[in-house]
DNA sequence: CGGGATCCTACCGGATACTG
DNA sequence: CAGTATCCGGTAGGATCCCG
């Protein structure tokens, strides 16, 4: 991971590079490919959810990959890990207060892309004639 | 790509599954190595740039790499893309109010990660005295 | 100059099998 | 139940060469 956006972003020109990498690794994990709609379930519910209730509601995520997912979320305290000593063992995720901040604000780029659906198809359909 | 976030935006829980694909993929590019940090290079400009300039201000990344960033862009209509038919060739590109209003909608984001580094890197530090 | 074509590598994520 | 370990195919992206 590099040093993206270098110039664009001046109000953080005085970041620490190790620390802007930080940031930039914490937004683009967001478009990993599980990860928004793990958090967003687990938002949903509000209260603790077991390891399987979560697989359940992401359809089709594999057990490694929601594994990581969740890694990722409880490395980055957008949710927290618990795990009871039991047999069977039983663990429960709960979101942050910062991972609930995270969905608040990603939500507006997702809404303003959904607004602007019809210009994006409509440049897609445009450099598909231009191209073929 | 497949059917994320699915119950987390209900606002958009009429949206055709198609779209719906459309309008993830456009922001999980967002995340794409490159992109931002191409697509602020040419925000700061303003005016239309050449291939070789971007290049330049976007240290690091490859042809193949920015040829392909820029495809994308120009695809989904943030950027647009013109050819002059000179020797040796030139082709200049520039940012669209729609790729403008992107980086708009995202740096909100960005700048919300920034002011809660701190928070994350405690996450991580915990995390990894946990775990080790 | 602005790519396209090719090769190569690293990594991601799915499938499966195993375990405390 | 909630993982870990292993294998494996697909893809992103760098390096290099070539072309109009």
């Amino acid at each position: 991971m590099e040093n993206h956006w270098k110039m664009w972003n001046a109000e953080c020109a005085a970041l620490e590079p190790e620390r802007e990498i930080l940031a930039l690794e914490i937004t683009t994990q967001m478009a990993d490919k599980w990860l928004l709609w793990t958090l967003s379930v687990l938002a949903e519910e509000g209260s603790p959810l077991r390891f399987s209730r979560i697989m359940e509601r992401v359809e089709g995520v594999s057990q490694k990959s929601l594994t990581k997912t969740l890694r990722q979320l409880e490395r980055d305290g957008l949710v927290t890990r618990e795990m009871f000593p039991e047999v069977p063992p039983r663990v429960e995720y709960t979101i942050t207060e910062l991972g609930l901040g995270m969905l608040e604000h990603v939500r507006p780029l997702w809404l303003w892309t959904v607004q602007n659906l019809e210009n994006f198809e409509r440049a897609r359909r445009k450099y598909d004639e231009r191209r073929g």
